[in-house]
Order: C-alpha cells, then structure tokens, then sequence
DNA sequence: CAACCGACTTGAACATGTTCAAAAGCCGGG
DNA sequence: CCCGGCTTTTGAACATGTTCAAGTCGGTTG
C-alpha cells in the first residue's frame, strides 16, 4: 500500500523534502541577491539538485516568488494578533495594523518591486485581484474585518460592512507607494500612514452628517454594484 | 549631396528613417499578435533590418512599448479637444474625457497588461511614477486641468488646485480596473466610470458644509506633504 | 583623391527562463 | 527475483531578450 496520500501535511513523503529545499534554497537566494539577479541555476546548484527538478515542483520561477508571498501573508496575520487583541481604539487597531505589515514587508523592499511587476499583469495567479490569491486575500481582509470589528467605531452597518474591503484597499494604496519609496527608512510612508489614518477616521464619522449620509451610502451601493456585475 | 532631409522633423538624416520604420513595424506586430508573441527577431525581420539595428534605436523591447504609450497620450489628447470646447457641465466634461480614453485604448485592451506589468515596477521608466513619463503625465493631468477650468464647478481653490492632479489618480485607478475588465464589450467599465462620475461631483459639493470642509482642507494637506517630502 | 571619422548596421555570441524525452529509483504483485 | 508502472530526476536543447566587436558607408578634411 503506502499510497502516502493520507496524511496531512507530508503529501508525498520524499518529495516533498526536495520540494522544501528548493524553496527555501531559493527564498535565500532571493533574500541576498535579490530577485533579478537569482537565476533558476543558481538555486538548483545551490539545492544540490538539477534545473528540471526545480521545476518539476515549480511550475516557474514567478511561482516560487508566489511561495514567499504566502511566506509574508502568514508572518503579518501572526504579528497582527497581539495588537488585536489589545485596544479598542479604531485609529491604533489601524495604524498597527499597517505599521506591522511594514515591519514585516521591510526586508524584502528592494526585491518587492519584481514582484510587484509580476503581480501587476491580470492573468498572473500573483495579482491581488486573481483567482488563486482569492484565499491569501481573504485572510488580509479578514485582518481588517477584525479592526474594524473589535474597534470602538459607529459606523451605518452598510458602510460597517463594505469597510474591511475598503481598507484592504487602501492597503494596496499603501503598498503601492511604499514599492516606489526610496526614502531612507520608509520615512515617507510612515508619514503617509501617520497622516492618512486620523483621517480615514474622520472621515468615517463625517457619515453621521445627513448630507453627508445619502452620498456615502450610494458610494457604498457603487462598490457593491462594480463588485458584483 | 542628396542629402535630401533638411526637413524640420527629421534629426539625423537616414536613421531617423530606419527609427520610423522599427518603431512602426514593432506597434503593428504588437496589435496584430500581442506583444509577449512578437519577438525582437520579427520585429527586426519584418522591417528588414539586423537585430542588433533595432537595440541601435530602441535600448529594449520595453522602450518600444513606452513609444507606444506616447502614441496613445497624444491620440488621447487629440480626442479630447472637441470635448473640453463643448459643455460646461463638470460631470459631462470629466465622463467625456473618461470615455473618451477607453475609445482610444479599446483596441490594445488586451496586450495592455502587459504593458501594466512592465508600468509596475518601480525602476520602470514606464512607471506612471517614474522621472521619464513625467512629461507624458503632465500632458494627462494637463487634460485634467481643463476639465476642471472649463467647467462650472464652484469650488475652495485649495482643493481645485488640486483637483487636476486626484482626477488624474483617479483615472490610474480607471485604468487599473479596465486592465482586469474582462466582461464583453467592456461593460463594467463604463459602468464605473457611469456611476462614479456623478457621485464624484456630488463628493466635491459636499465640501461647501462646514463639517467636512475643515477634514477636506486636511485630506489637502496631507496630500501636499506626501507629495513634496 | 586618400585618409579618416562618426553614424549606422550586422550577425554571431551570450544569459537565462523553460521544455522534454529519456534515465533512475522505488514498490507492490506475480 | 523480475516485471510494469508510478514518481522523481536529469541534462541537453530551445526560445528569446540583449550585448558587442567588427564591418560598412557617406561625407569631411588635408
């Protein structure tokens, strides 16, 4: 028998070391040399196994960037935790929120930008917006949904309930100038973050405003329409 | 003598020629079968020249698309004169312009992610971002300019000062969208660009209470400062 | 006119992501 | 023990963007 496929985690027994080793071989790679410059020859060399092998497990190269993706997506979700759980102030829960993702994000700043261009094109499993990072993007709305949630924040439950996509949204935003910032430390999107918070939140309460009310639910009506059809 | 070209246009004489001819031949191969299937050595052979000719005038493949790009700002803003010298309606004038870019871009919709993902990354001089398309932006946000002066808009001149710069932003996010539209016809993007027009117009006249113009005069600001530091 | 200079052109060579037919292990059944 | 069928592994071959040393050509200068 043996047909290995029972258990959970090591699908296919042996294999599935080479297909750790390269991995990991490869995320090192990329880490100390960045991107560009890891050809799909030095990982294997480096592995100790042949070219045909690495993409025996991995389909492309752009494929094993996607790896180290999932890679970042599980370190910011475990970051986030603590500060979850401790206010309930909705700018902290935030700003902690985005800081963190920061921290986590820094080391790779140099090499995000090659990955930002694979996952700008549409068909690329590594865009935001496709199919397979469905799950990956889930998991960061998710982040959001529970900032929103344990915050101390009246909101119209319509908007309450559109506002975690929102967010991840301006997450993207985030992210998006944070690739083109080649000021030292990330000093300018920390400003950005600084700024941009305490008036989101503003903002937000400007809802209860009348005038203000109407517009904003046929806002929240054109994203759930743009959403849908 | 013969030398023929003394014309205005013509800067070198003969290669300015063989330029026309390689860039030419390269926008037709691009939109007769897609730019990741038209290689340099087509492009090179179809108009009858080395490859190495075509590296002579254009330093990559990519720099073939940004004279692409340029070709589709200046249709864009060629489309756009009739618009601008019509209506005084801001709601019209910024739907014009709008629809007016989908026209002329509906023909590469598709090898247009391509030409995103070269657009994303950061050292691109593709980027929207980058010091080499700042001419091509200032032409777009120029455009941008005049349907807000044009029109009757009655607004703070902080923020109608910056208007131009945030329409413009806000047609990136269009474009974003329209890259990953992929409905017959590009329905859902009109339908964006339908609904959030209007509701756009309506934002910009809330700001004359007094409640939300104060977190306006902010939003402003901070867009100021992120822009200059 | 011959030498020369700089713009232009060439094609072979290179680097690197990707594919593929074949070999090597591995394993349970006859 | 050997066979047939799988997973795994190999390395050479391929496609294509890019570079480069060397050639060509037209005009200018002595």
């Amino acid at each position: 028998m043996t047909t290995l496929t029972d258990v959970t985690d090591s699908a296919t027994a042996k294999g599935e070391q080479t297909r750790e080793l390269i991995l990991s071989t490869a995320l090192r790679l990329f880490r100390e040399q960045g991107y560009g410059k890891t050809t799909m020859r030095a990982i294997a060399a480096e592995a100790g196994v042949s070219v045909g092998n690495a993409y025996y497990y991995y389909s492309s190269k752009e494929h094993l960037m996607q790896a180290y993706y999932d890679h970042l997506q599980a370190q910011h979700r475990e970051a986030t935790v603590e500060i979850l759980a401790g206010d309930k102030s909705f700018t902290k829960r935030l700003t902690g929120v985005l800081r963190s993702w920061l921290e986590v994000s820094a080391p790779y700043h140099e090499f995000a930008g090659t990955f930002f261009k694979s996952a700008a094109e549409p068909k690329s499993p590594l865009s935001p917006f496709s199919e397979q990072s469905q799950p990956a993007r889930e998991a960061s709305i998710e982040i959001f949904r529970q900032v929103v949630e344990g915050s101390d924040l009246k909101l119209p439950p319509d908007l309450r309930a559109e506002l975690p996509e929102l967010l991840w949204l301006l997450q993207m935003g985030i992210v998006l100038f944070w690739v083109h910032d080649d000021s030292e430390g990330l000093r300018r999107t920390h400003l950005l973050i600084t700024s941009t918070v305490p008036l989101i939140d503003r903002l937000l309460r400007l809802t209860r405003i009348p005038g203000v009310r109407g517009v904003v639910n046929d806002l929240v009506g054109v994203i759930r329409q743009v959403k849908t059809i």
